[in-house]
RNA sequence: GGGCCUGUAGCUCAGUUGGUUAGAGCGUCCGCCUGAUAAGCGGGAGGUCACUGGUUCAAGUCCAGUCAGGCCCA
């Protein structure tokens, strides 16, 4: 469409269609990228400077590449590219490198799932080194689709030297950054607690447990037991805390109790078997228990706080005499609405219970073993399952009095969703890093990240970290970067070995390594060297790390730090910009921050866009199965990549909202109208004018004319609005920018500047208006290159004999006039056109019909002189007045300024108001203004506005308020003028024969007519205009019956008689 | 249950340190122009700024609460 065609006569410019093709247009620019290698180019023109003085550096965020690419990854890698691009034309270099993230449970699960190997037991099986053979291979599986579509979305991005999570290199930087944490003392041991299966014999992730399949209703037993608490002066008797769990078993292991301490609480005198008790529970659960509590009387009440630090029997003694233990605990997590408000912790087997002990020093127990059977430490039921001893644990408790209630409770319980049977919650081992030794040091280097939307960094993550815990980063899985801590087997001869490199394993093991996955890893074994007898062996931690240790690790092991790049790395951090979604305030972001603050004190990246959700028309998330949203593929090839770019990129999903796509995408089409065809528009008028000419236009920025000033001032505008946009990360607010540039340029420019376009003869004016849209065409693209990278590539290489927008440095703005006085001086003028076009409209006053007087009339109005020509043409007035004086047509209206006068005025400030608007203010000879007892200053308390007066015959009024200024058009009009109209009106139509005929712009024409009265009066009076317009030799009145047939076209032309005109190209 | 975000025109959203008559685009209705573009241009209609209360001379804006939606955590 636009390529040079070689057989055709040489034109200064490309010949474009009006009717733009954009997916084509944009596989074409994609070759000519590849061929002329446009993006490395982009890259190596940039001087990195200095130790990477001048670079941009940009971190990616690794995608999973088991899955195929979606909207949502569509509008991560559209962000992640037009930030680039803009910084490459700012004159940084911006390598750009793709990485893939390898490891993980998401990893595994699909490798289960291809395989048929479900669930721990069946990976040991079937071998860990096949297992993870697949895993490698099938992390990669869609790489290729994902480089693809990549590609089509014009994302420049490199994939020859992309970095890998399970390359050998990069776990070896993760391998160095657990043992950086190790020395600095940031790395325990400790206990976690999880599902875990006993049928299975294995912990199940909380991922696992939040699958459909896993919850299912069963009946429990609830107990409600009796801790009787230790005695104390001023209880009205001995006390017992009523207590309700739903997991019998755990009570042989309960090692506290907790109870809320904003909580109030009741003391009950309650009668059971003969004797009177006095039992303690949350005064709002009291009435669940009407049935066993309902005689009782209250003798007394206490609050959560008075009952914290009170001592208590357990129910068992197993583990009495421990340090801290028995002991009632405050915690905010418990509540009255199901149980008695007291919540009886065993550390061992709940995750809140662990926690809340943790936090009071409490050590956990565990007496259950991988069967989840009682331990040796809980004597009575030893051996037993877990969940068959509730039974006899009931039973027992019953037979000594401690049981208030025993119910059968029906609720959601986590199963195994391999062996069906119920989970269980216990403390496995687990490795942690202590976040909670530097969470204030990051809350500081986070104050130092530039956030978009900015209320993240204080609100979503700042509040996250405030709140960090330590960080459990051992994973009880397969393929993943192994913990390289090896141990002794035999606790009396101990060491750890803690290993940061190859090179300390080689040299430790004596032998070559290749590869640090399962089970290579773990087959490495030694003696143990502090072993005397020679018996103990040096064995690795099972574990492997929680996937994102690898995602926070991404900005050194990307590059093989320490090991290698060092300087690089040191050059190359923190980054300047990173993009993910939202959710990644949890993941990647706040990984990076940590790993950056433990181990070299620094923020890990400067800027941060954390984009919004793209959701489905039903505000639902995107579904595969549900096909809630249209075809990538296919929206591709309807509307090409820059409308899906436009399209989200100017959307507010980029402040972090959600972008609600339809099924249809219609959204797109819109995009192409509204946005990109526009820009098309003016490209295609360009070509036409400037090769039917034969003008080769340039670049200049000193053109005098009253249009092509105010072009290039709106030019200069657009040049630093959108830098200023860009420099904020607010991409959004630049497609804004770039709009409504095109609407002025479009609408206003070249509407207005069309008649000098097609002037017959060269002229400097004419140059003028080509060398104005030609600058303003060529700015435009490069402003808009990295937000409609195909389109302006297509126009910018069609203006400027090939070269691409993307090779060009971003626009300079200084060059260009910047009387920005004078542009909003033509503003003010296009709205006072506006206005006059509405009067018009009012009064049934179609364009075409000349009327005799324009005036706009208001201080300040002699500043429109000059464009006094264009607002005749504009309107279609004989005359443009201007008056500085508008008391003929307006009355001064008072416009107070609220905000000075308020605080002077008070209380009176309503009356002030009310008096300016009904005209009770008196002016007075010093300019002042009296209002009631209050003297305003001019200027500085007021301005004086005006309001258009009526009752003036025939003249129409209407006020520019925020111009101080009122238009008034003279709709009465003459014979004269009404002829004129008639003869415009002869001239439309005549040029719609021409169009009709697909006459050349230039083809010479004769005209003949037939008419009567006024209209025949009309083309006599006027024929040398209608005749110059339409380029007519000869223009003659034809018989009564009208032109002749034959190469004669003829139109009626509606009027008072019967009328046509007829046209016959010459020649 | 906790945290964060969002409620403004039929739809999608702007709205600065509180200041007189709350804006834009789309859609809709009406009209207009046309020697680039009907995928063009202009105009009109359309709002108790979610609700309630408070602070203030003055609240879309600040404060408290309520309701609704979203995200994250438990």
């Amino acid at each position: 469409m636009s390529e040079p065609d070689s057989n055709a006569p040489a034109t200064p410019y490309p010949k474009v269609d009006s009717q733009a093709d954009f997916p084509a247009i944009e596989k074409r620019v994609l070759e000519r990228w590849k061929r002329d290698r446009t993006f490395e180019a982009s890259v190596e023109n940039r001087p990195a400077g200095e130790r990477g003085q001048n670079e941009f550096v940009f971190y990616d965020g690794p995608p999973f590449a088991n899955g195929m690419p979606h909207f949502g990854h569509l509008l991560t890698s559209y962000a992640k590219d037009v930030v680039p691009r803009y910084q490459t034309m700012r004159g940084r270099r911006v390598e750009r490198r793709f990485g893939w993230d390898c490891h993980g449970l998401p990893a595994e699960m699909h490798a289960e799932k291809q395989l048929g190997v479900s669930g721990r037991q069946a990976i040991l099986e079937y071998g860990i080194d096949r297992f993870n053979a697949f895993c490698r291979e099938s992390v990669l599986t869609y790489t290729q689709e994902w480089r693809d579509y990549v590609a089509r979305a014009g994302r420049w991005v490199s994939f020859d030297n992309e970095y890998r999570t399970m390359d050998l290199s990069y776990m070896e930087s993760v391998l160095w950054a657990f043992k950086q944490l190790y020395d600095k003392g940031l790395v325990y041991e400790g206990h976690r607690v999880l599902p875990y299966s006993w049928a299975a014999e294995t912990p199940v992730s909380n991922f696992e447990t939040r699958m459909d399949n896993s919850y299912r209703e069963r009946d429990d037993p609830a107990l409600t037991v009796l801790f009787p608490l230790e005695v104390r002066d001023g209880d009205p008797g001995p006390l017992n805390l009523l207590v309700w769990t739903t997991t019998p078993w755990t009570l042989p292991s309960n090692l506290a109790a907790a109870v809320g301490p904003q909580i109030e609480y009741a003391i009950l005198e309650v009668e059971r078997d003969g004797a009177k008790q006095l039992v303690v529970i949350g005064a709002a659960a009291r009435a669940k228990y009407a049935k066993e509590l309902g005689e009782a009387r209250e003798v007394g009440t206490l609050t959560g706080a008075e009952l914290v630090g009170r001592a208590y029997t357990p129910p068992f003694d197993y583990f009495v005499g421990r340090e801290k233990c028995h002991v009632i605990l405050g915690a905010e997590f418990v509540d009255t609405e199901e149980g008695t408000g007291v919540v009886h912790l065993a550390p061992g087997f709940g995750e809140d219970d662990q926690r809340v002990c943790e936090e009071h020093g409490i050590e956990l127990v565990c007496p259950v073993d991988e069967k989840g059977r009682f331990t040796a430490e809980v004597a009575d039921y030893v051996g037993q399952n877990v969940l068959a001893a509730n039974k006899p644990i009931a039973q027992d408790l019953k037979a000594r009095g401690l049981v208030l209630r025993h119910e059968q409770y029906r609720h959601n319980y986590p199963h195994c969703w391999r062996t069906d049977e119920p989970l269980i919650y216990r403390a496995m081992s687990s490795w942690y890093v202590r976040v909670t030794d530097f969470r204030e040091r990051m809350v500081q280097l986070n104050q130092e990240i530039h956030w978009i939307p900015e209320h993240i960094r204080d609100g979503q993550f700042g509040r996250w970290l405030e709140g960090a815990r330590d960080w459990s980063i051992s994973r009880n899985r397969f393929f993943g970067t192994p913990i390289p801590i090896w141990r002794s087997d035999d606790p009396t001869y101990p060491r750890v070995d803690v290993y940061g490199s190859i090179a300390e394993l080689e040299a430790d093991f004596g032998v070559k390594i290749t590869d640090l996955h399962r089970p290579m890893i773990d087959e490495l074994t030694r003696p143990n060297p502090d072993d005397p007898s020679g018996k103990s062996t040096m064995r690795r931690v099972e574990d492997v790390l929680d996937v994102w240790f690898d995602s926070g690790s991404m900005p050194f092991a990307q590059v093989h730090y320490p090991f290698e790049n060092k300087e690089w790395f040191e050059d190359h951090f923190p980054a300047d910009f990173i993009c993910e979604y939202v959710a990644q305030t949890r993941g990647w972001f706040y990984t990076l921050v940590v790993l950056a603050t433990a181990l070299f004190d620094r923020p890990p990246f400067k800027n941060v866009i954390c984009h919004g959700i793209v959701v489905a028309e039903d505000g639902r998330k995107l579904s595969k199965r549900l096909k809630n949203y249209p075809d990538l593929e296919a929206s591709y090839d309807k509307y090409g990549s820059d409308a899906l770019r436009w399209h989200l990129m100017s959307s507010p999903v980029l402040r972090g909202g959600d972008l609600a796509i339809s099924q249809t995408g219609d959204e797109f089409a819109d995009v192409v109208r509204l946005a990109l065809l526009p820009i098309w528009s003016a490209y295609s008028f360009f070509t036409m004018y400037a090769n039917a000419d034969g003008v080769r236009a340039v670049e200049r920025a000193n053109q005098e004319g009253t249009l092509d000033r105010y072009a290039l001032i709106k030019l200069r505008d657009l040049i630093e609005s959108v830098e200023s946009c860009m420099d904020a990360y607010d991409i959004a607010g630049a497609c804004d920018r770039v709009r409504s540039f095109m609407d002025a340029l479009n609408n206003w420019y070249i509407r207005r500047s069309r008649p000098r376009f097609w002037a017959s003869n060269p002229s400097q004016e004419k140059q003028d208006a080509y060398d104005t849209l030609y600058t303003c065409l060529i700015n435009l693209c490069r402003v808009a290159a990295p937000l409609l990278p195909f389109l302006t590539d297509e126009i910018h290489r069609g203006l400027c004999r090939g070269e691409s927008v993307h090779l060009e440095d971003w626009p300079s703005a200084s060059q260009l006039p910047d009387d920005f006085e004078f542009m909003h001086d033509m503003d003010r003028v296009r709205v006072a056109c506006s206005a006059a076009l509405s009067l018009r409209e009012a009064h049934r006053r179609r364009i075409r019909l000349p009327l005799p007087m324009l005036t706009i009339a208001g201080p300040g109005c002699e500043r429109l002189r000059p464009f006094i020509d264009l607002v005749r043409d504009e309107v279609n007035v004989k005359e443009l007045v201007l008056d500085e004086d508008a008391s003929q047509l307006a009355r001064p209206l008072l416009k107070v300024k609220s905000r000075v006068v308020g605080p002077k005025v008070g209380k009176d400030m309503k009356a002030v108001l009310a008096a300016a608007e009904a005209g009770s203010w008196v002016l007075q000879d010093d300019g002042r203004v009296q209002v009631g007892e209050h003297r305003l200053e001019p200027g500085v308390d007021f301005v004086l506005a005006l309001t258009a007066v009526d009752g003036l015959k025939g003249i129409a009024i209407e006020q520019l308020p925020e111009y101080n200024a009122v238009v008034a058009l003279d709709v009465r009009t003459t014979p004269e003028l009404e002829r004129e109209g008639l003869a415009r009106d002869a001239v439309r139509l005549l040029q719609q024969l021409r169009k009709d005929l697909d006459l050349e712009i230039n083809t010479r024409v004769d005209v003949r007519y037939m008419a009567q009265g006024e209209q025949a009066r009309a083309l006599e009076e006027f024929g040398d205009y209608v005749a110059e317009q339409v380029l007519a030799e000869s223009l003659e009145a034809s018989g009564s019956d009208g032109p002749a047939g034959g190469d004669w076209r003829s139109v009626d032309w509606p009027g008072e008689g019967k009328a046509c005109l007829a046209i016959r190209a010459r020649g």
